[in-house]
RNA sequence: CGGAGCGUAGCUCAGCUUGGUAGAGCACUUGCUUUGGGAGCAAGACGUCGCAGGUUCAAAUCCUGUCGCUCCGACCA
């Protein structure tokens, strides 16, 4: 491929719309321009790492025994009423109808799969015999993000790729996300990610557990939590973790209103009364499925919402300060959910930290005034204790008491154990050996392709520019023709790196030879041979690694068996 | 959804405070020179200053609205 017929546009500085490092990299290399917020062309250099990605992902699936098809964007929400998660899944979806042709049906651009695979295979399965069935496809996922950043970290158009398997019973279907898990592992590494699961929340898509792949990443938007060692880490949503003790629970004494004029946050009432943090009870007001709900944290501890929709509910969110003056008779900040609570309130849920608690301060539900040496079980009301907190930084884990770090990372790949939620709602049931009717017991498993390409781009790179895993380079070489004398030369090398299936992007541009260099580095092509007067005349063609510091010439004759030398050490290297 | 910031040439940005003929660098075209790490000189082309309304003799500049983009947050009682 010649560099001038190749539809490369390189920037010089980076667009002031990117932040991060891989994000700019991405449009000054020339791999995608953006349209919208979110939404991205693939430029044919971009395209072309692509097309590496999705190869090695569909080697890896079908060698862990997956089947490939492709299903629609368009998807009628019908469908999804059938669903179980209609209402969760509507807070993203994208819904499209005819410009020109009314009709009641509305349609839906699918932000994933789950619903079609499901009432897809509901209409083929009858028997036992048929499992196990793993199917997946690489295609283009619409959601309708919040915030999409970071380039084709986040968008609202991406590629994914997303499978599903199909079993007899939840053993089988454990081996099955077992191949997924192990195939991940392969796939990322063979792409040149350094990537290792943690533990995971199932959150809307329900099921039993989960893993998610990340990278860790300073600009990452996933929170994990790891033990030094590596033998435990979770995604924060997911993670436990031991607190950090009260220094004293006091005996029990009587309670004492006292005035706190203008206190409405832990830390005034912790600098201007000296309450320490640890020795308050939050009060946090929640619309847990439409119903007003109170959950009760230490005053160093933050909720963790996945944590709450984990304990039974399927949507909520913060009470508004106007809502919590009608239920709670008095607004934020000066909140307790003390004996006999507001009639509104139909749940109150308290962390485990606050079990058996003495001599905490909380809200008096009376603007300006708090009270102290609250007893938990004796002053408050809880209906139910359970784990709420988010893990926070230097704790410990329950069972290795290792302490946790709470770091960032991108999150390329998701994997779910998940049951028989779809399958039962959809019908995809089979005639087991015992003659019942049985539905499928299911999993999925999702890898962002496109957020892949980007996070590569994030692990490997340097001060120049992108230095791409041979295993999905855009090109392999890239042959910088500095004398425009020796054209045929480069044309003869371009032909015999071809043959050997080796290739090779030519720069051949009437460019001078440093916007050539700086353009190679930028683009970040693993090999470098560099054809001029100056290398031939001391004896050959230049071969430089863009990894490395050191280049040596190589002999024109020789390039060819040198350059496939080379290539192959990257690539087993990886 | 809340907060903040930004929309001026393909890209990076100046000009706006204090209203008065639309700017620079890079990129692009042509010519000459140059030719192993983003060249020099000369000539040229490229703009409804995001959009709409208002104020004014006059608006990129002031005011209002709107759209778009980016970042932070979306739990701290």
């Amino acid at each position: 491929m010649k560099y001038s017929r190749a539809f490369l546009q390189t920037l010089r500085e980076p667009p002031a719309e990117a932040e991060i490092k891989s994000h700019q990299l991405l449009l000054r290399a020339g791999l995608a321009r953006k349209l919208s917020a979110g939404v991205y062309t693939l430029l044919p250099a971009g395209l072309r790492v692509l097309h590496h990605i999705e190869r090695i992902i569909r080697e890896e699936m079908n060698r862990a025994g997956a089947i490939e098809l492709l299903m629609p964007a368009l998807q009628p929400a019908e469908l999804w009423k059938r669903g179980p998660r209609y209402d969760a899944a509507r807070q993203v979806m994208f819904t499209a109808q005819s410009a020109t042709r009314r009709t009641s049906e509305e349609t839906v651009l699918g932000p994933t799969h789950e619903e079609v695979v499901t009432d897809l295979v509901a209409s083929v399965l009858a028997s036992y015999r048929q499992l196990p069935l793993t199917l997946y496809q690489i295609q283009t996922k619409f959601r309708d993000e919040i915030r999409p950043r970071f380039g084709l970290m986040r968008g609202r158009e991406f590629l994914m790729k997303d499978a599903y398997s199909f079993d007899c019973d939840s053993d089988r279907a454990t081996a099955s996300y077992q191949a997924m898990y192990n195939a991940y592992s392969r796939i990322f590494r063979r792409i040149g990610l350094h990537a290792f699961a943690v533990e995971a929340d199932t959150g809307v898509m329900g099921g039993s557990f989960s893993h998610e792949f990340v990278v860790p990443c300073a600009v990452g938007e996933s929170e994990i939590a790891t033990t030094d060692d590596g033998s435990y880490a979770a995604a924060i949503e997911k993670a436990v973790s031991l607190a950090s003790p009260r220094p004293h629970n006091p005996p029990p004494v009587p309670f004492e209103k006292f005035p706190t004029p203008n206190v409405t946050t832990i830390e005034d009432l912790t600098i201007k009364h000296g309450v320490a943090a640890c020795c308050q009870v939050k009060t946090l007001v929640y619309i847990a499925d439409s119903r007003p709900v109170l959950f009760l944290l230490r005053g160093d501890h933050v909720l963790n919402e996945a944590k709450v929709l984990a304990a039974g509910f399927s949507q909520i969110r913060p009470a508004t300060p106007e809502e919590i003056v009608s239920m709670m008779g008095c607004p934020p900040g000066s909140l307790g959910a003390l004996k006999p609570l507001p009639s509104s309130i139909t749940r109150v849920i308290a962390d485990e930290c606050l079990r058996d608690q003495h001599g905490m301060t909380t809200g008096a539900n009376e603007e300006g005034f708090h009270i102290r040496n609250i007893s938990v079980p004796r002053d408050l009301h809880v209906d139910e204790y359970r784990d709420l907190r988010t893990a926070l930084d230097g704790e410990l884990h329950p069972t290795t008491r290792r302490p946790l770090r709470i770091s960032r990372a991108i999150e390329v790949g998701h994997v779910f154990k998940l049951g028989t939620k779809y399958s039962e709602a959809f019908g995809a049931r089979f005639l087991d050996t015992d003659g019942q009717s049985k539905p499928a017991f299911m999993g999925c498993y999702g890898i962002g392709v496109t957020r892949c390409l980007q996070a590569i781009i994030e692990q490997h790179h340097d001060e120049n520019g992108i230095i791409w895993p041979a295993s999905v380079a855009p090109w392999q070489v890239a042959l910088l023709l500095l004398d425009e004398s020796l054209h045929e030369m480069a044309e003869q090398l371009e032909t015999q790196l071809e043959s050997l299936g080796i290739t090779v992007l030519v720069d051949d541009r009437a460019e001078r030879p440093g916007v050539k260099f700086k353009d190679a580095d930028l683009l970040g092509l693993p090999l470098r041979l560099t054809l001029g007067e100056k290398s031939l005349n001391s004896g050959g063609v230049e071969l430089k690694l863009r990894a490395g510091k050191e280049s040596t010439l190589v002999p024109v004759q020789e390039v060819p068996t040198q350059v496939q030398l080379v290539l192959n050490q990257l690539l087993t290297a990886s």
